[in-house]
DNA sequence: TCCTAAACCAAATTCAGATCAGGAGATTAG
DNA sequence: CTAATCTCCTGATCTGAATTTGGTTTAGGA
């Protein structure tokens, strides 16, 4: 069973070692094809040295997961603040979602492939504490999309519809990108950009 | 290792009573969290008698996938010879994806859940045949979107837009909607139907 | 009746994830 | 400075679910 080690990250702790290592495999073969093993290998430690860190294997994947929904949130608030109108929050906030790093992508495409995962309880009182965390989160980030889209609505900017809905909506294009997007494939994250910004003006116009 | 028993059901298999079951339990509990022995427990089989008929757990998921992937591109096709012009099918393909029972929901469900899995090959033979067939629909499907979109853009319909990118839009646009959707739940599926049959207009019109 | 193929199963095996029982080196309290 | 206590780590071992092995049973045709 492995104690604590969240909030007080040691000077030799090789958490963000592994958790790196973590998102480049999970992202990249996929969290079931990944041997836990492996990615004790890539950062040079034995497997058991893992569970020092993390409870389990869905333990490290949960928290990648509420790590890259944390800084999503972030981003969001940041860009919302730039705009004026909220045309111009929307557009801002559809460009910090693609205003990533490639291992960000990664993070996103994890997120965005075990969702599902926070649907149901964990066993472990630690995985269900980071799932719960995870939940709140992604409750906020649609709050977030859920209040723009509200005020779009109240100033008159955006036609009146339901706002939930159109919310999902405009959330579901935005992260449905990270199914398909590769970094270095044939679509620039600029031009998708573009494209979703220009995509999610015309959901929420007439 | 299990034979054959695809094209040629036998009149006492169990295979459509094992897909259900595994429908139902891959669907409500999701498919890591089942456990393949509970599936057989379910149809009433030693758990060996699954083998007979799936080379492995994976491999029945690959099949519920392609299943679904099938009677997705039909019904698309059926819709779209109803419609006269392209916003009218249009309408009608999005009117007949969300024309689906209750175990098909649960099916659209678990084909998103496990989309990624396409991306990699398989070791076993079965199941790489099995994930190249779900491919080859994933992309007729999209090629059926596409077409459609390139249709009413050429016939003026449509705005003149990057024509994958819309179809891809337009397709996350229906499928997102089986993340979050529960039977029974406070949003009924015409009322979703019609939201995102509206957007989906707006989505393609100026 | 005898034979074959489909359908089935109990027991053994495998393998990845997880646990156990420490131990060495840094850090801190006394 | 020295004992207690962390932090970080390891080798051996365990566990449980998926799969394999090596068959047996059942239904239907010749």
């Amino acid at each position: 069973m492995a104690r604590q080690s969240q909030a007080t990250e040691g000077p030799r702790s090789k958490r963000g070692l592994i958790l790196s290592a973590a998102i480049e495999s999970f992202g990249d073969d996929g969290f079931e094809l990944t041997k836990w093993a492996s990615v004790a290998d890539k950062v040079g430690i034995g497997q058991t040295a893992l569970y020092h860190y993390f409870e389990s294997k869905v333990h490290c994947l949960l928290t990648i997961m509420s790590t890259e929904l944390e800084r999503s949130s972030e981003r969001f608030d940041q860009a919302v603040a730039e705009g004026d109108t909220p045309a111009d929050q929307l557009r801002a906030a559809v460009r910090a979602a693609f205003d990533v790093t490639p291992q960000e992508v990664l993070q996103m495409r994890i997120l965005q492939s075990h969702m599902d995962l926070l649907a149901t309880p964990r066993q472990s009182e630690r995985e269900e504490a980071e799932r719960q965390h995870a939940r709140a989160l992604v409750r906020k980030v649609e709050k977030n999309w859920t209040d723009l889209v509200e005020r779009g609505m109240a100033s008159g900017d955006f036609v009146e519809r339901d706002a939930q809905q159109t919310s999902r909506v405009l959330l579901a294009l935005v992260v449905s990108v990270w199914r398909w997007y590769r970094t270095g494939g044939p679509t620039s994250l600029e031009e998708i950009r573009d494209y979703i910004g220009d995509a999610s003006l015309r959901l929420v116009g007439p």
